[in-house]
RNA sequence: GCCCCCAUCGUCUAGCCUGGUCUAGGACACAGGCUUUUCAAGCCUGCGACACGGGUUCAAAUCCCGUUGGGGGCACCA
């Protein structure tokens, strides 16, 4: 029986909740429940010049309003903690002792300065850049020494200078790395905080990590893992590196180029099953089986998941397709349930009653592609249309006296109108037209813009029911007068 | 510059591992049409790809090599 599967995502909390993360943990998620595995959340915090407080909080609610659920984690606990790197500090101390005292790290006394001058001198020369050995030379005496009278140091993993380092990565196959190309990475910083290298390696290994899938900018640094778990005796867990999400312009997605925080995504009043649906369309998965194979639960895309499937192309994030799902859940969704989002994240003008919502919402859901857009598309339903353009109420060949006349004749007629129902309105509109040797497209285009303003609504009898009589009358009446 | 990864319609992908069933399938987008009181939705049609060059083979989108193109990494950031 092969140890029970454990995955991790490890975001670090810098700034705002990015939809990379909800990508990778999602992949995470799925694997660990494909398997019957856990799933662990852990913070990668060792930077403290970049750490903010805030960042934290906020990427645990946007994976939660994404419906990703961890089992251990800062937040939930769990029988491997601390799950924050920053607590786990004593552990690093201690096996960087270990890593020294099997000479497979070293201290490294090199000022910034010198650092900086040697990586531009490289540059210059074209030479590969990189640590340069300096202190690696040094008797871990004298190291001692110097670091017991208090000279600032780091630590650095001693990276074999021959030979090559190979492993397998799921998506890719066997790679292989030159060691001659692999740097002396620093371990253990000035400030006594790991830096991401040990520190990952040290967490995988302690909380019995079997799969790790991350995002594909980790692959060059695999190298430099493998001689940590190698330096310790540790078994090397399965890697599989997902690819980058792009821009349209190829380059990984960034949010100088596009919306990269999951919380604007939820601003732009996109729904969480869209964004998971989405996301996990990108390198590959459909669920197959289905007469819409491209549209799936979380449930269903777990169901038929598998490592396997997953591409090693870069997708790029197309928000035209993220917004086409979200019109297929926006439709899909019953209209009360549509109605409680819409209240909840704050699309919906407070005013908004059940009654009249009710009349409303199923004349615009299936015209919204964002809950954002419910705002812009039914304000007519909560406000007489502050002006009305004279060019759109008069149809093209007719002039400002006959609109004018034939609004009144509809008037007259809804105003003696017994039953007020869409087809009876739409009945005596068609009379009218007749009488005027209209188009229907002329009637009931001119009456539209009257009511609400604008060219493009849902059937206007219908808006016509939803306002109610007195509000219509009043529209018809206000307009006749512009 | 050095190291590593990737390569099917504009985009997401199926097919590739286990060559023939691929005149390469689906979806988004786009264009046209139908429906129609407008806009959506829906339905139909169209446009549209195996990056290139060499091999291997009776046969290559599928296997191998090279080229080109794209991407990532090369921090006391993750």
């Amino acid at each position: 029986m092969a140890d029970p599967v454990r995955v991790r995502l490890a975001p670090s909390p810098t700034g705002d909740p990015h939809v990379g993360t909800a990508y990778v943990a999602l992949h995470n998620m799925a694997w660990a429940k494909k398997n019957g595995g856990v799933f662990v959340l852990r913070i990668e915090d060792t930077d403290r010049t970049r750490y903010s407080p805030d960042s934290e909080r906020r990427i645990f609610e946007s994976l939660r309003w994404l419906g990703i659920r961890w089992d251990e984690g800062p937040d939930v606990g769990g029988d491997f903690g601390p799950y924050r790197q920053s607590e786990r500090l004593a552990i690093y101390k201690e096996h960087c002792e270990i890593l020294l005292a099997k000479s497979a790290a070293y201290l490294c006394f090199c000022t910034a300065e010198r650092l900086d001058w040697m990586r531009k001198d490289q540059m210059r020369r074209g030479a590969q850049v990189g640590y340069d050995g300096h202190c690696r030379m040094m008797p871990p005496e004298e190291a001692r020494k110097k670091q017991s009278a208090g000279e600032p140091c780091v630590m650095r993993l001693a990276v074999p200078r021959e030979g090559e380092t190979e492993y397998h990565d799921i998506p890719r196959g066997r790679i292989v790395f030159k060691n001659a190309a692999v740097d002396d990475q620093v371990l253990l910083k000035t400030d006594g905080f790991p830096t991401y290298h040990l520190a990952n390696v040290v967490d995988d290994h302690l909380m019995k990590i079997t799969h790790i899938i991350r995002a594909e900018e980790w692959l060059s640094s695999v190298p430099k893992h493998i001689h940590l778990y190698r330096a310790f005796g540790w078994p090397i867990p399965k890697m599989c590196h997902l690819s980058l999400l792009r821009s349209p312009d190829r380059s990984k997605l960034s949010k100088r180029k596009n919306p990269t925080s999951i919380e604007w995504y939820r601003q732009q009043g996109f729904l969480p099953e869209a964004i998971v649906n989405f996301l996990a369309l990108m390198g590959s998965a459909m669920v197959a089986g289905k007469e819409e194979p491209e549209v799936f639960s979380l449930e269903e895309w777990i169901q038929g998941f598998d490592l396997s499937k997953i591409g090693a192309t870069g997708p790029i994030f197309d928000i035209k397709k993220l917004e086409w799902l979200n019109g297929v859940y926006m439709r899909k969704l019953p209209s009360e349930t549509l109605a409680k989002r819409l209240v909840d994240e704050k699309f919906s003008p407070p005013e908004l009653t059940g009654e009249k919502f009710q009349k409303i919402l199923p004349l615009v859901q299936e015209r919204l592609k964002r809950l954002s857009e419910f705002k812009e598309l039914a304000d007519f339903f909560f406000a007489a249309p502050a002006s009305i353009e004279p060019a759109l109420l008069i149809p093209k060949g007719r002039d400002s006296t006959s609109t004018r006349q034939a609004l009144e004749k509809i008037l007259d007629r809804w105003k003696g109108l017994t039953e007020w129902s869409a087809g009876v309105l739409e009945a005596s509109a068609v009379e009218v037209m007749q009488q005027l040797g209209w188009k229907k497209g002329e009637i009931f285009m001119a009456i539209r813009v009257a009511i609400t303003g604008k060219t493009a609504t849902p059937p206007i009898c219908d808006v016509c029911v939803a306002l109610g009589r007195d509000e219509t009358l009043r529209r018809i009446e206000n307009a006749q007068k512009c």
